[in-house]
DNA sequence: CCAATGTCAGGTTGACTGATATGC
DNA sequence: CGCATATCAGTCTACCTGACATTG
């Protein structure tokens, strides 16, 4: 295993301090690093939590997606959009769901440039029974209350925003 | 490039209102899945940054560590329980930073199991004018003020915690 | 002719598993 | 002997670039 031993003190707070004491402000790169080890920590809940249904959250996340929407299907494209991934990433991801048998992929009825991915059976059955062991598993923010879990949202769709990714 | 458009509303809201609405409670769903683009996003920014540098995150951050720690080197399992990587990776890493002359591998004075990793003096300049680079970005986060950086780094700093990253 | 759509080939990165040589 | 340290081989995900065929 990786970093297995807990740390006598928090090195990203650490690395912060020598930082600032050399070159200025910290704050940004503390809070950048602090992202990535976070993110390193929620995957590793949501994959393990995923491993028994053999799926990864990229494309547990899509499902859920090919669920929510209306038909059962999208464009790729759309998907891609939707998810904010690459297309390369999503042919990569439509393959992997639909050898497993969990999409398929469907000519678009007008537009034949497009392909569409559609949830099958076998698919929904999946998503169900992973979103029951999701749920559950509350993905390692088992650390902050849900007013706390809420304020995290915030923030990170204020970044999103400032970002460019959405509109409203 | 990937997902290019920006959309007229926030997916990840958008896929919590599903979700709530079918599957109850979203909040972590949501989080999680906010984390994981946010930090696509600080990570596209940073690496942005750095490319002219010829270096990612991780091997940068890999230098800043070596920069602050008192002799300039450091064995190499230190480093990655400081950086909280894989034992490979940090073989790896430390492999790509001693072929672009950023470090070298030295013998331990004492155990000869261990190898440090030493930062060069080409190294070192690399990581101040990298630094320098680094500091003006200010990593995405220019959507949040000062405050909410320091309360983005607290509510990552709890999650880290109860994840058991560290004691203090 | 140009734009959009999806795919493919080929390269990079970092993480993982499992095995191994060496030294404490 | 067991344990620690680093490495190696091999695999995997996801991303990227650049090209391409097909279609609107």
């Amino acid at each position: 295993m990786g970093a297995k031993r807990r740390l006598p003190f928090d090195p990203i707070d650490e690395a912060r301090r020598h930082w600032e004491s050399r070159w200025g402000r910290g704050d940004a790169m503390a809070a950048a690093t602090a992202i990535m080890r976070v993110q390193q920590i929620v995957l590793g809940a949501v994959d393990e939590t995923l491993r028994p249904f053999d799926l990864t959250f990229a494309r547990y996340e899509a499902l859920v997606l090919l669920q929510f929407s209306r038909k059962g299907s999208l464009p790729l494209g759309k998907m891609g959009e939707r998810l904010m991934i690459h297309p390369t990433s999503v042919t990569n991801i439509v393959d992997r769901l639909e050898v497993q048998g969990f999409i398929r992929r469907v000519p678009h009825p007008t537009d034949r440039r497009t392909t569409l991915a559609e949830i099958t059976d076998q698919g929904r059955e999946v998503v169900e029974e992973a979103t029951r062991a999701v749920t559950q598993a509350s993905f390692a923010m088992d650390g902050l209350s849900e007013r706390e879990v809420e304020q995290l949202i915030r923030l990170l769709r204020k970044l999103r925003f400032a970002a460019g990714d959405f509109e409203a």
